[in-house]
RNA sequence: GGCCUGGUAGUUCAGUUGGUUAGAAUGCCAGCCUGUCACGCUGGAGGUCGAGGGUUCGAAUCCCUUCCAGGUCGCCA
């Protein structure tokens, strides 16, 4: 017999087909075994067709046949026929293909998941078996799915003279930011290298090289908790361009993401993205990165209630806090006080002491606290949020932070619950001028929220020595439906600029120089103003494929434990392994 | 590091107030079946109730410790 040489993929047969003579090759997805007569689905990455072992078409092929198993890799040849009966819930259901002859290349154990998109099966199983969970259809266009994002975005960078360069994943442990994890060196005897966290440094440095645009598609370490959204090895879009601003910086990016969107999903992007500062995004949404696709704004009502008969809201002003509302608008009559409970109960997640309501009746307010309000600042709020009868009104007392924080997080919660989006909707956002400076809650300093070298606002420059926690950052952050997936800033260029940074920061120029020495040596021999971008690939790729977390766009991913199910990793390593290493660890940490 | 949810047959789950031999569906195995497509019918096998300890005459069930998976706060751009 002579050997099977596959001609079609499973997928793609078709009426058209009808009379041709095929050979395809795939899994067993499923066997129906009637007695006389048998089908079986045929599986690969394109689809599946139904193929029939009919006695009377070859006798051989039919007891080969009743021997196939689910996960079987099998090579038919037969003929492409017209359905008897049709199943129009299949792209191929029109057609099946009557096997002539069969050839069993391997056959396989009883799968221990199911290869089949809605098999609610246990995470822990499909990460162990991945290979086999990346055999359901959506978890091969998933893939296929990031492939063609990255295929668009270097088509795209490469038609606008961006260079792709690689820089080094053994470099130097990074004094600021995440853990680094880290890698020993056997050649230099009690040293390390550091995984990067990111190419910042390298890319900066390709700019004083005048690369003048880079961009790399690159992996990127960081040891921290992992999150649905976070892993501790991701992938990163990073793009820095020379002689640009902000504006330039976000106009080509935004255009990339459109171009992205209008081939992946046919949508197009209304340009220019809108653009929000990071005050403006706080103050109305409570978060640095608000979905913008529905309302349930924050609305301040301090004012309102500041000489409030309630001791909760007064005791707040008082201590400097601040009240919003959220106006949950036409849906008084659907929460219950028990569903109000439950806002509650998750608003003290992120803080908060309490969540106040009210709802607005035709004749009046409903509220547990309505005792304590005056009409006039009943008014007052009903002014300021809008409020009409049937709305439910929701305010949080406290810090301002508290108040975001809580707000912010149960207006994404009210957003998701309420379905107040659809799902092909796709809002961008810049977010600008974010705060050059955060202060550590520990220590009390203050440390780059961005990076060290992130610009500030020209005009904030006086306040780098008087009040550098004002100062603003040349930073933007590109937000698409709630989710940060990229951000950047124009690097500082100029050393009387970067000395006032370090001056900020509380560095001394020898600390300066022991951290990052390299790059600011670089930066003396003429560097040209220069800005960038870094996008998590992971995180848009969820968004575009609808994914709830991240693991289901990484072939394969880590567990919240940072471990990897499928290989074991990381592992102890053997003495000798060690010794070469000078490494010396503790035999009580040695656990497996 | 904190909090929350879960862990029972290959898989997904149920399991009442602590009480007989731990059940269902699906998968698997065997037999029958020529138009199925969640094929059907009959029968069968299949369990360290995550692990360890404790309370009790008796523990899947109560208590303690611990491991694993997920979510989240802290952390992290």
């Amino acid at each position: 017999m002579e050997k099977l040489k596959r001609s079609h993929m499973a997928g793609i047969l078709r009426r058209e087909h009808i009379g041709q003579e095929v050979i395809l090759a795939g899994w067993v997805q499923k066997r129906r075994d009637l007695g006389g007569l048998i089908f079986v689905d045929l599986r690969d990455k394109t689809g599946i067709t139904q193929v029939v072992f009919d006695q009377d078409v070859s006798k051989e092929a039919f007891t080969t046949g009743e021997t196939l198993g689910s996960e079987y890799v099998i090579i038919i040849k037969g003929k492409v026929i017209e359905r008897h009966s049709k199943n129009l819930d299949m792209p191929t259901g029109e057609v099946e293909v009557f096997v002539e002859e069969v050839e069993v290349l391997n056959e396989a154990k009883t799968p221990p998941i199911y290869i089949k998109d809605d098999d609610q099966v246990s995470e822990n199983l499909r990460l162990k078996y991945r290979y086999l969970d990346l055999r359901k259809k959506n978890m091969q266009q998933n893939l296929k799915l990031r492939h063609d994002v990255t295929k668009l975005v270097r088509e795209f960078l490469d038609n606008e003279t961006f260079v792709e360069v690689e820089t080094p994943i053994l470099t130097k442990p990074t004094p600021e930011g995440a853990r680094d994890y880290i890698v020993p060196s056997r050649v230099n005897q009690g040293k390390f290298y550091a995984l990067p966290q990111s190419p910042q440094l390298f890319k900066q440095l390709l700019m004083v090289s005048g690369t003048d645009r880079y961009f790399q598609i690159v992996k990127c370490f960081r040891d921290e908790d992992l999150r649905a959204d976070r892993q501790p090895e991701f992938t990163q879009i990073d793009c820095e361009m020379s002689f640009v601003d902000e504006e330039d910086i976000m106009e080509i990016n935004e255009r990339m993401m459109a171009y992205v969107l209008k081939n992946i999903k046919g949508v197009d992007i209304t340009l220019p993205v809108p653009r929000i500062t990071y005050e403006e995004a706080m103050d109305r949404y409570g978060n640095d990165k608000p979905d913008t696709r529905f309302g349930l704004e924050l609305i301040d009502v301090t004012e309102s209630l500041k000489n409030s008969e309630f001791k909760v809201f007064s005791s707040t002003i008082e201590k400097g806090g601040i009240i919003k509302a959220i106006n949950v608008t036409g849906q008084a009559e659907n929460f219950s006080r028990k569903d109000i409970t439950n806002l509650e109960k998750y608003t003290k997640d992120y803080g908060a002491k309490g969540l106040a309501w009210l709802k607005i009746m035709e004749d009046g307010v409903n509220s547990p606290i309505a005792k304590f309000l005056r009409g006039a600042e009943i008014q007052s709020i009903l002014d300021k949020t809008g409020g009409k009868a049937g709305d439910l009104l929701l305010f949080v007392a406290d810090d301002t932070h508290v108040v975001h924080s809580a707000l912010g997080n149960l207006r994404n919660n009210l957003g998701k619950e309420l379905n107040l989006y659809k799902k092909d909707q796709y809002n961008f956002l810049w977010v600008t001028e974010f705060p050059l400076f955060e202060r550590d809650k520990e220590t009390n300093s203050l440390t780059a929220s961005h990076h060290p070298f992130t610009a500030p606002i020209d005009e904030d420059l006086l306040l780098l020595d008087k009040k550098p926690e004002d100062a603003r950052a040349r930073a933007y952050d590109l937000v698409l439906n709630g989710y940060e997936i990229g951000g950047g800033s124009i690097r500082i260029h100029t050393s009387d600029i970067q000395e006032k940074m370090f001056k900020a920061l509380g560095f001394t120029k020898e600390e300066a120089y022991k951290k990052f020495g390299f790059l600011l040596e670089a930066f003396q021999y003429g560097t040209p103003p220069h800005g960038g971008i870094a996008y998590g690939l992971d995180r848009l790729v969820m968004i575009l494929a609808h994914e709830e977390n991240i693991r289901q766009v990484i072939a394969f991913p880590k567990t919240q434990n940072a471990t990897c199910l499928l290989t074991d990793a990381p592992t102890t390593i053997d003495d000798e392994q060690l010794a070469e290493l000078h490494i010396n660890v503790n035999s009580t940490d040695k656990t497996s």
